[in-house]
Parts: structure tokens; C-alpha cells; sequence
DNA sequence: GCGTTATTTGCAAATAAATTGCAATAATTG
DNA sequence: CAATTATTGCAATTTATTTGCAAATAACGC
């Protein structure tokens, strides 16, 4: 039987909450990577009740179960955030005008690390690729 | 006979000042990007009087001319600078742990661009590529 | 060189994102 | 249902960055 997301959850001692619940929603619905405040105006206009320094607790909870993944666009100033449970390998498209993100399945890296790490000498652990341009509506 | 960089400056209606000199000669001799608040401690330790605020306007007008360039690290919460003018096209490699920085000279991506646009209908223009893992001191 | 003018600088203050302390609240366990 | 422990909300703090404004200083013409 597959593991529930509220399984993970009280399997590393943290506890299921309205609140949690409420911000695992928003992400499991939405289709890019939202900043902390990005998700708790969602929450506000849907009625929850929830301080956004609640949200930023959840979030840094969630992502250090691995429920989450936090990353930072190139071009941004904050942290976004998206579901890592269930999803594949990703990389990401942003709209230098509009600021529209998108998901990209595609990664052309898999082969690379090796190459990397006898370069660097680093052991290679992780990347992030990010395109940026211009999406349909803005050119 | 080659453009300088005092030229450039001077092209775009901005002035060659002492700080600004102090801040571009930083950069030249770095060979990774640096945090305005990284610069401006290496200038405070060579004895150049200089203000933080000074440091984050330079940077800017300098990006603006297309001399240096401003990119996140996608964990880290500031924003860094490097040098624009001269440099290849390359991509970094930060260490998770002592967070050491690195240039990578290698760039898959090239032959990308006119997949990622058919996908997507962005038209691309730029991509960011950061890996992440330990460096030798921290494995 | 000298004065004029527009850019640049430093200081103080304002923003914006994220984090922390603490008392009150709510979710689990027995 | 009571006891325990995680979680929440609020206020306050921290960190990165930006802005307003008066004083300082490059650059240009004479």
C-alpha cells in the first residue's frame, strides 16, 4: 500500500494539522513553484485562516522531511517552494517579462555528473538548471 | 584597439570614480562570484573607505552596462556579482557544506534551446545551470 | 586650471523576505 | 479524558536590498 503524504508526516514525529493540511493542498494543486507568501495569499482568498509566519514554518518543516523542495529562481529575490513527493526530476521556465513559470520534464544533465566531479574534484550531489525568456503571451 | 572598461563606462554617461574603480578591480581579481556585502568586506579590509550602499550602487549600474553580471545561487538567499565583460559562458558548482564556489567551464545546453522553445513556445533567452555537492576539503 | 553641471557618494531611513521568542492552542498517546 | 509535546499567532528581530537627500566630486567647456 503506498504511503500517505500524512503517513510521512507522523512517521518523523510532526503532526497533521488544519493548517499543514491546508498548505499541502496548495501545493499539490498548483502546477509551479509558489514563495511562501505567494501560498498564504492563496490560503487568505480561500478563507484559512493562517499567519504567514506559519506558513514559513510549514514549509521549512515539509521540506526537511523531503515532502517539499525549496528553490530559488535566478532572477528572484525569495524562496519558492513545490511538491517533491511523486514528482519526477524537473528544471523550470520563467518569462523574463511576465514572470509566468513553467515546468520542464526534460534534463539533459544525467550523464554529466561524472565529468563534473573528475573536473572539480567536488562529489556532486545536486543541480538546478533554470531557462529563462519569453512566454507565448509576451513576444 | 580594445574597448576598456573606463570607456565603456564612459560611453553609457557614467563616470570612472575611485570607488567604482575599487569595485571593478575586486571583481577582476575573484575568481568567483561575490555577495555586495563580500565586496564591500574585502574593500574594507584593503583600507578603501567605501559604504555598503555605495557597493550595491555600483554593482547596479555596472550590470546595467552589461560589465558585470548579478546571479542567485539557488541556495542562497543574496544576490552575487561577477564579471561580465571578457568571460566565457560558464556555470558554477557550490559546495553544500563549507558553501566554497566554483566555475564550471562546460555547457550542455547549447543544442537545447530550440527543443526547450518547440515544447514550451517560450522563446528562450537565457538558462542558469548550477550544480550542488562537496567540495574536496568537505568529502 | 576654474567654474558649471550632472553623477555619485554617505548617512539615515524604509522595504521586503525570512527567522525567532514566547505564551496560548491543539493534536496525539495512554 | 488528562498529560505531553508539537504547533500556532503575534510581536519583534535579522538580513539583504533600496530610496531620499544634501554634500562631494568627476567631466566638460572655456
Amino acid at each position: 500500500m503506498p504511503v500517505s503524504v500524512k503517513d510521512e508526516i507522523r512517521a518523523s514525529g510532526k503532526r497533521m494539522t488544519r493548517t499543514r493540511q491546508a498548505v499541502l493542498d496548495v501545493l499539490e494543486s498548483t502546477k509551479y513553484p509558489l514563495s511562501p507568501l505567494e501560498l498564504h495569499a492563496r490560503l487568505k482568498k480561500q478563507g484559512v485562516a493562517i499567519d504567514p509566519v506559519t506558513v514559513y514554518r510549514n514549509l521549512h518543516a515539509l521540506k526537511t522531511i523531503g515532502l517539499v523542495k525549496r528553490i530559488k529562481l535566478h532572477q528572484e529575490e525569495q524562496f519558492r517552494y513545490e511538491m517533491q513527493k511523486g514528482r519526477e526530476h524537473h528544471h523550470h521556465i520563467r518569462c523574463k517579462s511576465c514572470g509566468k513559470i513553467e515546468d520542464l520534464l526534460l534534463c539533459p544533465l544525467k550523464k554529466l555528473t561524472s565529468i563534473i566531479e573528475r573536473e572539480t574534484r567536488f562529489l556532486v550531489g545536486d543541480h538546478s538548471l533554470e531557462f529563462s525568456g519569453w512566454c507565448p503571451k509576451c513576444h
